[in-house]
DNA sequence: CAGTGGTCTAGACCACCAG
DNA sequence: TGGTGGTCTAGACCACTGA
């Protein structure tokens, strides 16, 4: 179950342990697990260790703490929707489109100026490209350029990303996507674009450069897109004061 | 600084100090902070302590750490804020430009079909139409049509939309302004947009169809505007499973 | 190389809760 | 009273960073 001589440390594994019987309801809602104490004493491990386990999954919301009493398991996130951030597999799904890629070119590179800025990494460090054409319905929806940190999105393969890149990195990595910021700007299409995107000389594009970050602040991804503008509106609603 | 006999948990002082000492801006963003070791040889506290001290601050997004390099203070929250729900006044406001509007026409019309579906209204029913050419730094940014609910919306002056609309909205009239979604695409300038935003023929404009809703669900305003691309992107974030 | 954060140990005392 | 989580200690070894 435990595995001291793994390198994954051991309250990662005992995270996924707990996460594991939590999601298939071996454990229900509000029904305790056992005590600090007697996972240390299980696994013979310290009891610090897991209690930064513990820590994890309460800030996750799996579980819940009672002072003197336990720690019990939360009642089942409810499904929510994907209006947030998503992929473009997620955003064209939602759609009712029908998404596709074509692979332009998949390599791992220096990291530019540019890109080490967004990813908070130094000039030079690999990191991976992948310059695709986004097709929704078969149709060329986006030119797309992804930049990853080679050291932080391990054991990639044209195979995963022709899946869900996401999915990897959440299920796969067990790191947690938390947000994203995206600038958005209009412009004319560019010779690459024109090729690529089937359009037009002097057609309009949507343009929208997207940095998003893991639970902890650290930035995962780069992206540079260019949209059709005759095929696609970005969409998303904002909140007062927040 | 930290009173070890105190009812507060020591990692709670500390957490606390720090706060107010990056609140204050005594240590800027990006700068690094003492070291764990050094905390806790300072306080002659353990280690541990300080850690959870600075753990809590990480997940609040105070700070971020490196590995073999530091811990270090994060943007302040307004900075890398995700631009929430603003008007074009407070948009621009928080870009460091001084926002100003030029009044093409302000009258109460029938509401079209469009306006009133987007209003939940019956068309027809009158409705505020505000045009405005927008501008930053005394220069075009947008041109912009605003309509309003004349039922719901009430006793709108000139004076009041030069000055603002939301304020108005949310102060005299006590309404709660909650959230907007907006629909943005790229297009080519028409004939009208060219005329009043000074721009080229040919240039790209980036299309903003924003409705925006009270805290009961009530639309109060449908908003479509036209920037200037050369000038404006529009940045926002989102985030995961919301 | 010395310094940093990341992980881990084997204890300890406390306040709280239930029987 | 015995068990729970909350806090804390004084160490330890590791991988990573920069000089």
């Amino acid at each position: 179950m435990i595995d001291k001589n793994s390198p994954i440390p051991i309250y990662h594994q005992l995270e996924e342990h707990l996460k594991s019987k939590i999601e298939s309801g071996a454990i229900k809602a509000d029904e305790a697990i056992p005590s600090e104490r007697e996972y240390a004493e299980r696994y013979q491990i310290s009891r610090m260790t897991v209690r930064q386990a513990l820590n994890n999954l309460v800030s996750d919301g799996y579980l819940y703490r009672q002072k003197g009493k336990g720690t019990f398991v939360n009642k089942k996130k409810v499904e929510q929707r994907l209006h947030g951030l998503t992929s473009f597999t997620e955003d064209m799904i939602e759609r009712g489109m029908k998404p596709s890629s074509k692979l332009l070119s998949f390599e791992i590179i220096a990291a530019g100026a540019e890109t080490a800025h967004r990813l908070n990494i130094k000039e030079n460090t690999p990191v991976y490209e992948i310059k695709r054409v986004r097709l929704a319905d078969a149709a060329p929806m986006a030119l797309e350029t992804t930049y990853l940190p080679a050291n932080l999105i391990k054991g990639l393969t044209e195979e995963i990303i022709n899946q869900s890149l996401y999915r990897y990195i959440e299920e796969k990595l067990s790191f947690t996507i938390h947000e994203a910021t995206q600038q958005i700007e209009a412009a004319i299409a560019k010779d690459i674009e024109i090729k690529h995107l089937q359009i037009e000389k002097g057609a309009p594009i949507l343009l929208i450069h997207r940095s998003s970050f893991l639970k902890d602040g650290t930035p995962f991804e780069y992206v540079k897109s260019a949209y059709r503008a005759d095929r696609y509106k970005f969409i998303h609603s904002m909140q007062r004061g927040k």
